[in-house]
Order: structure tokens, then sequence, then C-alpha cells
DNA sequence: TTTGATTTCGGAAACGTTTCCTATTTCATT
DNA sequence: AATGAAATAGGAAACGTTTCCGAAATCAAA
């Protein structure tokens, strides 16, 4: 580690007796070398233990094999299953990845993209979370590619930009489901800001009507939200038979307080939440869920930004929605109901 | 995107009217250079869009500002938690991370270290889990400076490297905590081959004898050992009145059982694991434990690191232990005990 | 003014590769 | 043997910076 004097093709191609451009044909297997020297080469390069400066050939070649990948928070829910399938699929092709956390923070994501140069990358995958409004506009004139990975704000068509993400169905494929199974009165334990979206449509759409006394918005995804909710909905007069929530954490805090007030799930109440948390596999009972898809979508994102890379045309960009899927636990299955009650 | 005829210094030069190592000097802030055309190159350097190739910086000045984090798996336990301080501990320094999974696997242990000067990188940060055991021996030959996060084996003097880890503390802290709050009969669950280390000895040490019943080894560290534990203890004859889990996920399988039995935590039984999972604080009750100081360890690791590559001389190695810090919930507070029980 | 020190600047040489282009060798075909 | 095509090799230019070194310009002091 005392400067050990670097190495170079140089004294390769002097020890082993021929030009540096043989040489550099050994390591880039490229053709125009006979077996012969190559194998000698590849041995000298062993002896002297050579490894060619990545700085010197990304400079001459014009591609550092890197790909960034911003997120907003590396800690948070199913952002590790997404940089951990981005990484294996960069790997495949021969890319690296580095890590970027924005902490959803809107300056941060402007930021990155409008520095993506000084990142020694060859493209970036972002996950936004803040969507400052003029992201696109940064998207567009960015010189390096870009891939969104999207669970935010349905996005324009005119982003220049590879987008995948996930098909608004979430919702009703919880309600399929419960209706399925034969639930009546279905409740819906969610975030108010939530209203506007899917998850919540899904809700009121699946029904023939809806009784307002069954719907409780919290004040955010939390587990407590869970918690209150299940407080809630055991106060009433007439308890539902199934709870859609929002999210997984608003589901344990249901399936923890019910349990504490010895309500049965599933025979008294059905409990299904959305995202598929690894967390749901390990309350009692498991909890039913859907799952957001979060590899699927960014192997997707990553395959098309490095087949941007490869094919070097900003042709059509891709627009790729994944179907959300229901993945049924106990918390959900369909049982005989007995009539008695606590 | 459409191949801008990448801009480089020279056009910066061309259009200021100055040579390119003026602007070179204006873009690195080096002296020698009067603040007015500094200013002046600056314009048109906002004007052109001019970004340094950091290829070519890279190259000339030999050091790439990237540091490589290598760890098992991004999604596990606390090592997201590890990745994010590592990378905003670099970013404080300028530095970028690219980040690796071994998935736990020697060989990839081995390779990254070995292949480390394909990385782009200037050091490497490693956490290794299945210690390979020519590993040292492949880190001192190694020809960039590495850090290592050990919550592994302990590691010998030998190493050509920072070491930083966690003072094997953790178990006496649980012991001690649940002496003082005056429990008696205190129990330990675990996992059989976790008998030879410290937590399992930190419980018989603080014990003046040990009843054998009270001792639970299960198969593994997982929720379902938790829940089997809590099966096992409730079936004694005379139940502890503590348990000391050896992770929070034994922990909250423990509780979660408890809750269905109706055994009364922290008044009939206190509970406190070891990790401080987030998990932690989402039960009901929420769960005592020990933090291992993920964030603390992996910030000193990556410091010493950079702090290394700045001093550029591979002086004494640092070994480091944080204390790990136990943290009191609610299953484990002092509690004036109800002599009722169910 | 002259002098000498100091500041500001530009030319050119690196940094370690890949690749173009040309030269040589090898080989198959006549 | 003679010819031409194909395979193999090496020299040198280029990639886009930083930095050494010397030249020019500026400035302060005499």
């Amino acid at each position: 580690m005392v400067n050990p004097k670097k190495v170079t093709i140089e004294d390769v191609a002097k020890k082993a007796g021929v030009g540096i451009a043989t040489v550099s044909r050994a390591i880039n297997n490229s053709k125009g070398i006979s077996p012969a020297t190559k194998a000698r080469i590849l041995q000298v390069i062993e002896e002297i233990g050579f490894s060619p400066d990545t700085s010197a050939q990304s400079l001459k070649v014009r591609q550092t094999n890197q790909i960034a990948l911003a997120v907003p928070d590396i800690r948070n829910a199913i952002i590790p299953e997404i940089a951990w399938s981005v990484e294996q699929t960069a790997k495949q092709h021969g890319y690296r990845v580095v890590q970027i956390n924005t902490a959803g923070n809107a300056r941060n994501e402007l930021e990155i993209v409008r520095d993506i140069k000084k990142l020694h990358v060859d493209g970036l995958i972002i996950m936004p979370l803040a969507y400052p409004k003029t992201l696109g506009e940064q998207i567009n004139k960015s010189s390096l590619p870009v891939s969104i990975i999207n669970y935010g704000k349905q996005l324009g068509e005119e982003y220049k930009a590879d987008i995948v993400g996930l098909a608004r169905q979430e919702g009703r494929l919880v309600m399929e489901h419960l209706l399925k199974i034969g639930r009546t009165r279905i409740a819906y334990a969610g975030a108010p800001k939530d209203k506007i979206e899917e998850r919540y449509w899904a809700y009121e759409q699946s029904l023939k009507q809806v009784d307002p006394s069954l719907v409780y918005f919290g004040e955010d995804f939390s587990f407590e939200t869970g918690v209150r909710a299940a407080d809630y909905f055991y106060g009433l007069k007439h308890m539902p038979d199934a709870i859609y929530a929002v999210n997984d954490m608003v589901a344990i805090g249901i399936v923890n307080r019910f349990k504490e007030l010895h309500v049965r799930i599933p025979e008294d109440v059905a409990v299904v939440g959305i995202d598929n948390n690894a967390w749901t596999t390990v309350t009692n009972p498991q909890i039913s869920s859907v799952s957001i898809m979060g590899d699927e979508v960014a192997r997707l994102a990553t395959e098309l930004l490095l087949k941007r890379l490869r094919e070097q045309k900003s042709g059509q960009y891709e627009r790729v929605q994944f179907e959300p899927r229901l993945i049924v636990r106990e918390s959900s299955i369909s049982v005989i109901r007995n009539a008695t009650t606590d």
C-alpha cells in the first residue's frame, strides 16, 4: 500500500516483449491477436499484478460502467428491496451502482438530475418523492439517459425518460377479494390526503353504497393510525366484518390492537393491507397484502436504462406499469364463519 | 441527449479568450488567477454549459472520490441504516459510494477485495459475514485502503485495516437491567449456536446459578423461535418473571405470543431484546432493546477510511469498539408488581 | 524612471488507456 | 515459386484534464 509505483500497460508490454496495443488487445480480448501471444501476455499480467486503470479506460471509451440510483431514503419501506434489485440487474450487465439518498427533498431531486455529469456515471435511475415541478424539464435537458421508478403521481407524456411503476389497482384487488370471501360490511382505514387516490376510490366504487361510519381517515400511514382505527371500529354498535387498510403499517396496527381486544381475525374481521411488507408474515395472524412489485419494477427500470445506454439512441420512451398482486394470508382466508362472538 | 458534441475545457478557453490552464484554475479555484478573469470564465462556463469530465480528472489526479461499500444484503436488518450512514458521511467529505451486495458469500467477499482495482474507487468498506479464512491475507496485499465494519468474529491484530465494531456487552447490559428492576427468575431465549457467544455467557455469569428450565435454545433467531419460546415458558409450572431474548425478532415473537396467552408484559414477564430494530417501537407493548450502534459504527468506519485516504499513509491501524446502549421501553419498565395474576 | 518582487497567465507535458493506420508476417492458392 | 489475402503486430494519436515551468504583466519601492 506504500505507493507501489503503479504498474501500467507499458510495463506489461515491455516484459512480454510486445507493443502496448497488443496488450490492450489481450485484456479486452479483442481479435487480431494470436492465441500464443495472448496467453503469454496474460501470463505476464498475472505475474506482475497488472490491472488496467479504470479512469484511463473511461476517458478513452467514454463510458464509466456505472449508473446512479437516487432514492428518497435507503432505510425506508421497500427501498432496500429496490436498491438490491437494481444492483443485481446492473451487475449482470457489468455495471456498478452508486447510491444516493435524496431525503425526499425537492431540491436534492433536482440537483441530482442537474449535476448528473459530476457523478461519473452513464445514466441515472431516480425514484422521486417530492416531484418538484421542474423535474421533467430538468430531465429533458439532461445530457444522460434517465429512468424513473414511479410510485408517486401519474407522470405526463412529455418526460424524456423511461418510466416504470405500478398499475393503480391495489385497492380494487383488495376489495374484490374481500367481497369474494363474502364480507358485506367492509371498512376502510387510511389517511386523509389519501382520499384522492385510487386506493380510496376503489373502495367507494366497489361498493353499492358506502356506510360513512365504516370509513376511518387517520392522520398518517402509521402503526398508530392502525391502532386508533381499530379502537374506532371496535366502538361501533355494528362492527365491520372486514377492513381494507391503506397500507401494511396500518394493517399491522389494526391486527395488534384487535388481538388485545379479543377480536378474532379473520373470523370476526378480515384484514388486508397493501405493500406486502416482510413484517406481514411475522404477525399473528399473518396479514394478507398486495405486493407492489418493487423488485420487478426496479429490475425493469434498470434494464430499460441499460438498453438505452447500449443502443445509444433516444428513441421512444417506455411507459410500463406492473400489475400489483394480491397475497392471501391468514388474516383474510375464507372461513366458515362462526356466529358466536365474544 | 443526441450526442451533443461534448463541450470541453478548450471550448471554454477559446470562448473566454484564455488558456486552458487558466480555465482549470478557475474551476478548481486554485490561486494564481485574477478575480476578474475567473468571473469571466465562470460566466462562460455557465453560458455554454460546461462540466469537467470526471474520467479525465480522475486519470490526472489519481483519485476517484468514490469508495465502495460491500455488505451482505442491503435488505437485511440494520444494513440499510449502515448504508445510509456511510453515504451521508462520505457525502460530507465529497465522496460518493458504490453499493455492493456480497450475499454473505465467502467467495464474493474475497473477490471484492481482490478485484478492488476494477472498481474505480479509492478505498473499500466491507462488512463481512462469511469471514473467509484468507480474507485478512487478501486485505493485507490489497493496493487500496480498506475499513472493516465488524459485527462478527473477533479479528486479529494482523489485519492491515481499520476495524470498527461493537464491544461485546449487549448481554451484560440486558442482565444488569433486568436484575436492577428486581426480576429474580430471568430466562434466556436464543439459538443454540449462540451458546458460545457473549450474549449467552453474560446470562450465565450474571446469575448466581442458572435454572436450566429457564433456558430455551431455539433453532434460529427468528420470530417463530420467539413464539415457540413463549409457549415453552408458558408451559412451565413456574414461569419466569423476565426473558432475555437473543435478538429483537425473538423478542417480538415472544411478546406477540404472550399477548395471545394473556400474559401481561411487563407486569408478569419483562422482555428485552437486542438490536434496537425499528419494529420494537411498533409492537404493543414497545420492547426494550439494546442498540448495536449501526450508524455510529458505520460513520466511524467511513471517517477512518477517508482519513487514511487523506493522509495517504498506512500508519497504525485503528481498532474501535462502540459501547452498546440499552433502550428501556414499556416491556421492561419497573412496575409495582401486582400480586394478582390472570 | 529603474529595479525587483509578485501576480497572472499560457504552452506543453503528462496521466494510462484504446484504436486507427500501416507494416510485417503467415498462409492458401495458383 | 509466385501471388494475394488474411492474420498479427506496433507506432502514434487521441481522450480531457491538471500542473510544471517559464514568460509577461503588474505593482511597490527606490
